[in-house]
DNA sequence: ACTATTTCGTCAACCACGTTGACTATCTTA
DNA sequence: TAAGATAGTCAACGTGGTTGACGAAATAGT
């Protein structure tokens, strides 16, 4: 696996992927961290992202992202203890708990979306404009139908 | 998210990444289920992998792939329940005991590889085989530090 | 208007996977 | 031979997931 075999060449590109993925994700939070968000997990910024400016309930937060209603609230309790979500109730519906971006959560947000956007410069000062476009045309043509299946821990056990 | 926006160019790389890893994952468990692994589950595959043909211990496991012997040691308890590994006491030193894949594990990593150049070889009847061999180039380059790191939980949590 | 159903949130129990700390047994070294 | 290093395990805990059950509140049907 280290050293891929060159008989057996379709092993690297998961391992690739993930790599790629794995490094995007680490320099950003390890920006993050030194840009005063410490507390934000990779998970977080999915989560945030699917809440998005509107706010959502725990319910549909799970179906956003594929997870269950429950493991979906067990989520927003611990972004909530860190200061990144907030729940209120809603006036029109006393079943329903509001979940909602702090101004935290948003400061965290805005400042991932340009650490992402420094990174994937930087990807194309190495390879190059072209190779970066066709890089991701390329895995979006071949991954269009998972656009949306964001239960990232739900693929490596569970 | 969902839509990447278009000013916010860098968001998109790693979902792409994750979801390009995820693709190939499924289709490859989804797979090994079909022909008669359904208990193989996506790490797995890497346990499996970094164990080797010569076999190991717990704690060097645990450095290959980047966790805590103990936390080693429980993956090789479960893959050891599901027939996939067993322990043989060290007649050389008994301390130790080491960890080898059985006959079962063998035919999982097996079919797993041919799984990978099948899919493999799906993206290059999509994309062309330079425009795979592309992005594993560029993959490569841009990935090289994180090669060996395969704790993958634990970028997600923990 | 009153019942029946659906929906939302939560609790509880459980599983997979990770962590650190402590401990025993064994091997190695001074 | 005593001292130190190493292998494996146990325990407690944290994160993230699951299913099942349940009460409270909204909605639908008669």
């Amino acid at each position: 696996m280290a050293t891929p075999d060159p008989a057996r060449p379709g092993f690297a590109l998961p391992l690739l992927l993930l790599a790629g993925f794995r490094t995007l994700i680490d320099d950003l939070h390890a920006e993050l961290a030194r840009e005063g968000h410490p507390e934000l997990r990779p998970l977080h910024g999915f989560v945030l992202q699917a809440v998005g400016v509107d706010g959502t309930t725990a319910t549909e937060l799970g179906q956003r992202l594929g997870i269950s209603k429950q493991a979906a609230g067990k989520t927003v309790d611990r972004l909530v203890a860190v200061g990144y979500l907030e729940r209120v109730d809603d006036p029109t519906d006393a079943r329903r708990r509001l979940v909602r971006v702090t101004a935290r959560g948003a400061d965290g947000l805005r400042r991932s979306a340009e650490i992402f956007d420094r990174l994937r410069a930087q990807w194309v000062d190495t390879l190059g404009p072209e190779r970066v476009t066709a890089m991701e045309d390329d895995l979006g043509t071949m991954a269009s139908a998972n656009w949306f299946r964001l239960d990232v821990p739900g693929w490596f056990g569970g």
